[in-house]
DNA sequence: CATGAATGAGTGTTCATTCAT
DNA sequence: AATGAATGAACACTCATTCAT
């Protein structure tokens, strides 16, 4: 729904505009302030920092957003429902699943590498350090955790992986997906070539082959 | 024990002693201030908090240590010295090598579970917060990456181990590791017996046997 | 009811017209700002609240009043103009002048239950906080005041009331006035029966026979 | 307990030397704070205008105070406290009762005038502001309304004063009271000799005489 | 050596007012 | 005339650090 000037119905019109602009100042401000929090992290920005990044006025920023808190969650909120949605639950007994948990990893690898200061500031966030944070945290990596649970207790009532330790083998793949994740984002703009489907081969083959039978 | 002048014992005894209280009051400090920085994380810590913790005053803090930093990256330097004091270089063509593996993975668990809060403190942190705390990480996860990529080369020249991209690999490894080191030490107390030897275990199956040939 | 332009009713007509537009828009803002301000002070009343309130936005707000303390200002005086409009000299030597005083507690009683909002607005204020305020108040009290001291003085040539330091006695009046409203109004809707009748009379019971000589 | 330097218990005497110093501080704010209260109310004085008239530094304010309420309400206390202080119950068969209400009048007009900032700052401050606040006034009025209150019954049940709504009486002396404090202490400067007793002698006329039966 | 009172730059947040549309 | 997005000075409060005693 494009909004042209000098349109028709003016009401409607200037509302529209007026919320389309509203949309992209909210956008430019997350925008500066992810790149601050994925650096400096969340204490060490300063709402000074934001507005001056995003070169607005103190009374601008608090006319998009309640708080540093609400924005900083909202950042979060942000890249966890992006990771979710391309994440699909594979049925082990459908049709290619290997195939198909490597698409979900490929998509997840597109996704972080699309969203890197989110990632980052996602990746560096510790748990125990403020409630609300720590609820964001716990329901994401629960999701991931849940999926990789199921993976492996699927892949080996199925033959396809080693019996193991569910819970102890999805908090080191958690732990390696992170680290590898960080890794690459820390490093970047170090190699022009962005290696997205190098980063993703060396999860699923971390992964799957080397959890898989033999 | 108050040292009063005019002691009988010479000079250097009295420095002796003194010094020996000092190190006494200092080690106390760092205990206290490492069980908070390891609860609450860095920046909800307060020297206020530090120094009721450890009953001194505030002027006494800055008698020992420099800065609320300071006290922080020495915790951090202790931590990472005894974790590198334990481990020791395999050379894949001596005897048993996987065996003096296991062990260095075994004495770190040791270390780890023996150094909970100083554990926690520095799994909790991450990079690119502060220079002088990336310092320090970057010359331990150096070394930990170093001693890794350095095992799975030569593993993998000796047929011991898959091909794999190193670096990846021992990114990977360092991730999962921490994750699950994390995982148990958030969770502790949970359980009565303490899952040392299940923990190493774990590491050692996810992180050899997973790799391993065949 | 928009105005268009190229009507077909004359210039003057038509300004006449957005007069009254524009006074019905002041009025509206005006009520809405009293029921806020005298509900919770002016301090505690935000322009925001004002606009809410009125259904109004910011910038109209601004386009009929000055600012927060203007708007204020205009209802205080609206309220002491009321009062000041019912209020009559009374001449001791005229016909039944203590008939004609209680006549005038009686419209002022009346007055104040008539604009319970301004009537709490204003006896909430207190002097000495911002000089437009003082100065209206003082130019209220003052009226209120010499009323008070002339009829005291009037009274006490004529025999009527006892001899008395007019300037005390007058203050000591105005504090009963202003209390007894504030604890009526601040009261209000307790009881079903308006209790406008009782209070005139208790105010004259108080005032007149508690100072008239035997 | 007076400190004098150089004392035979050293620990002590240092611990009440500074005991006495954060007294002598802590007073001198409050003092500051009283005249600013007393002067502009508490929302025109910012914390800015305290230190700077107490000659301290942001730190310092809350090194002696929790929050700007807190001194607000801790000098209000204050004063509330040295009002109730001075007055005594009234037995209306005791001796003299008309002599010893008179004495409550007398030392309750010492109180205000030698506490004028304060008495000024609760004199000036309105209900329905601040919950603390309210709380606090509350307790002062309906202290003062229930001595007058069962003054007032009781001179009736006696035949000292006529037969009143004593709620309404109540209300309308305080107000009186209030009224006639305020017109002086904010005159206050402009006649050299303090008419303290001729205003405890116009109070109890108004009040006694005023009401008295014949 | 030990103390704790004092500091002040810095924090997140509010709100009366302005002005381009 | 009407709008509401934008402003920035002001606010109460915190906390790592210093220093006179």
């Amino acid at each position: 729904m494009t909004t042209r000037a000098h349109e028709s119905a003016p009401r409607s019109a200037r509302a529209t505009r007026a919320g389309a602009q509203r949309e992209r100042r909210r956008a430019h401000i997350l925008l500066a302030s992810s790149a601050l929090f994925s650096q400096r992290g969340y204490h060490a920005t300063s709402i000074a920092d934001v507005i001056e990044s995003a070169g607005i006025s103190r009374g601008t920023f608090y006319l998009y957003f309640d708080s540093k808190d609400a924005i900083f969650l909202e950042l979060m909120e942000h890249f966890i429902q992006r990771i979710m949605a391309v994440v699909e639950v594979v049925d082990p007994e459908g049709e290619a699943p290997t195939q198909r948990i490597a698409d979900n990893v490929r998509r997840v690898v597109e996704v972080v590498f699309e969203h890197r200061e989110l990632a980052l500031m996602v990746l560096r966030e510790s748990f125990g350090m403020r409630p609300d944070v720590d609820e964001k945290l716990a329901r994401f990596y629960g999701f991931v955790r849940d999926m990789l649970e199921g993976a492996l207790r699927n892949g080996a009532r199925h033959g396809l992986t080693r019996k193991v330790d569910e819970v102890l083998a999805a908090t080191a793949l958690i732990g390696a997906i992170k680290e590898v994740f960080l890794h690459q984002l820390v490093r970047e703009g170090s190699s022009e070539h962005e290696p997205r489907a190098a980063v993703a081969e060396a999860l699923l083959d971390f992964g799957l082959r080397g959890l898989v039978n033999r």
